[in-house]
DNA sequence: CCGAAGATTGCCT
DNA sequence: GGCAATCTTCGGG
């Protein structure tokens, strides 16, 4: 009886994988398959869409402004998952590259559910009334949910073969053909850097958004003069 | 200590 | 297409 329910077909990726720069790896991880055994059950998703971050030098990366508690995975070893938490609500996850002390890495931001269909809707049922199969890991945080992943994952060593969070090489080769590149999405500095990478003409890769400055939560403090006294801005 | 923005998503008009 | 939800993280005062 096998440890985990996985697939004779699957094989797990190596850490040398990881060991290169993110823009690398990167298109590299299309066509992988991201699988996550829990207790409920077994949920892969093969990835269709990914972004590269580079370390210190890349604005956009959160390793921009050096180590912190929340980005420490990212200077570490390669071949772990980086997952943070944003909007109050969601989690995205990360594969680490490079050697420790380089902090690049790539976001996975769509992928197709491959195992796991039920409890991948099952997870993602509370967020939309009625996702399409195609919709269940498309977007990062969407891909977190349908994976069950969240920030207990951090630092989860996806090329140990005991692990329950692991990366595996592709069911089918990609090929570089079959790749699309171009901006990343939603991010507000190096915009025009094209290292997002996607499978080209794939349903599930998620909407481009050119990143949206979010409007003040207060227009105006209050002043303790009631309104309409003549002081009010047009 | 406090303010502000965030590698997003889903519902509303 | 606009905007609220929700809270962590970071940087400035």
């Amino acid at each position: 009886m096998r440890q985990l329910d996985q697939p004779e077909s699957s094989q797990l990726l190596h850490r040398e994988f990881f060991e290169r720069p993110s823009v690398a790896v990167a298109p590299d991880l299309l066509g992988c398959v991201i699988s996550h055994s829990t207790e409920a059950g077994l949920v892969a998703v093969m990835l269709v869409e990914v972004e590269a971050y580079a370390g210190e030098a890349d604005p956009a990366s959160h390793a921009f402004r050096g180590r912190t508690a929340r980005n420490a995975v990212m200077f570490g070893p390669p071949g772990h998952a980086y997952v943070y938490f944003t909007y109050g609500m969601h989690f995205c996850v990360n594969l680490v590259c490079q050697p420790a002390g380089r902090a690049s890495a790539v976001l996975l931001r769509a992928g197709r559910v491959t195992e796991g269909m039920p409890l991948a809707r099952a997870r993602r049922s509370g967020a939309a009334r009625h996702p399409r199969d195609v919709d269940l890991a498309r977007g990062p945080a969407r891909l977190c949910e349908a994976l069950g992943i969240d920030r207990s994952h951090d630092g989860a060593d996806v090329v140990d073969p005991s692990s329950r969070l692991r990366a595996l090489a592709p069911l089918a080769p990609v090929t570089a053909a079959g790749i699309s590149r171009g901006p990343r999405v939603g991010i507000s500095r190096a915009a025009d850097v094209p290292w997002r990478f996607w499978i080209t003409e794939e349903p599930a890769v998620s909407p481009y958004r050119p990143h949206t400055p979010r409007k003040r939560a207060v227009a105006e403090p209050v002043t303790g003069r009631a309104p309409g006294d003549g002081t009010m801005h047009p």
